[in-house]
DNA sequence: TCCTATTAGTTTCCTAAAGATACTTATCTC
DNA sequence: GAGATAAGTATCTTTAGGAAACTAATAGGA
């Protein structure tokens, strides 16, 4: 699919990836570890960890000889998933979870305060949301793509009252 | 599991979800549309659009009346999800996508200007990284949580050299 | 009136993927 | 030699997904 969004979840997008990737960022690196963890099936793993280093996300590295044996760790592309991480920890905290149940804060280190992470312009350093971009077409935008994005509107008509009866065909 | 990204992925981490979320985002409504449009089975499409309904995050809105139809609207917990969305759309654009096949780009229309999502610290506006934050145990921890922050580490050794031989066990 | 189209699903059947558990290989420790 | 450790495979059963047909309620046209 010409997609950006879907690229992204043809990687990540499977049951366990995300989580196994969680772990990863806490430090997990080892097979054994992550089986006891996250509690996933030892096959599922194998699969998981293969295509994520197959699509270089994570890499292997030996840690022993004889025989030889590997650990997981970040790519430069494994550790720029962290905003979609983030993001994912920021929306479950705030509608999936009471305040006085978040399992895990973050401190920014450069200003020493608890942070939750904010989405910003890259241009203009304004927030960015749904009242303030347009989607458009990008140099390889498909036919389909284009005609998607004619009747684009990103905020449809979020809080549209209740259509009243006689407005409604008869 | 006691995980803000798991509760997350609990709502948004099945297969297609994500797609249909960002069809919605881009206006699309309706159970047909959504059809045409992802080539998703009727069965799965019907399972998934119950599902976000159910989670609040999608709500459906009468638009015909005999027989009574409905389309799919988001609610304020769904609008909330576009952070995901764009870091995942970023991601894919980054290092899955040739620069000159991005098929949608995104104006940011406070300062009309094309963007690309950053995210930073809600406190001080610094940019957010693997290198800049740290973990620690909220309000809801639990033991295995705590556990597990003791040994964390947001950025493992990202690009530790290959070990050398001399250095691994016999 | 009868025929076809539209919309939003549900049902049925078949294949693909996930989970549980046991097994394997190579080595170290007791 | 007996057990433990680590990183997987192999096998079997259960579950989930896809394709296609079917249904309900109505509108519009011949």
């Amino acid at each position: 699919m010409p997609c950006s969004i879907a690229q992204s979840l043809n990687v990540v997008g499977e049951w366990w990836t995300l989580l196994i990737l969680r772990d990863v960022f806490y430090g997990v690196r080892r097979f054994e570890a992550f089986h006891d963890h996250l509690g996933i099936s030892r096959k599922v793993l194998a699969d998981r960890l293969r295509r994520l280093t197959d699509e270089k996300v994570l890499k292997k590295v030996p840690y022993q000889n004889n025989p030889t044996r590997f650990e997981y760790r970040l790519t430069r592309k494994g550790l720029d998933l962290l905003p979609i991480l983030l993001s994912l920890m920021n929306w479950g905290d705030r509608w999936q979870t009471k305040p006085e149940q978040t399992p895990v804060v973050f401190l920014h280190t450069d200003c020493n305060h608890l942070t939750t992470p904010k989405l910003v312009c890259s241009h203009c350093n304004g927030s960015l949301d749904a009242g303030n971009i347009e989607p458009q077409r990008g140099p390889g935008a498909s036919e389909r793509e284009i005609l998607r994005l004619q009747q684009a509107s990103i905020n449809p008509d979020l809080f549209a009252k209740q259509v009243t009866k006689t407005q409604l065909r008869k």
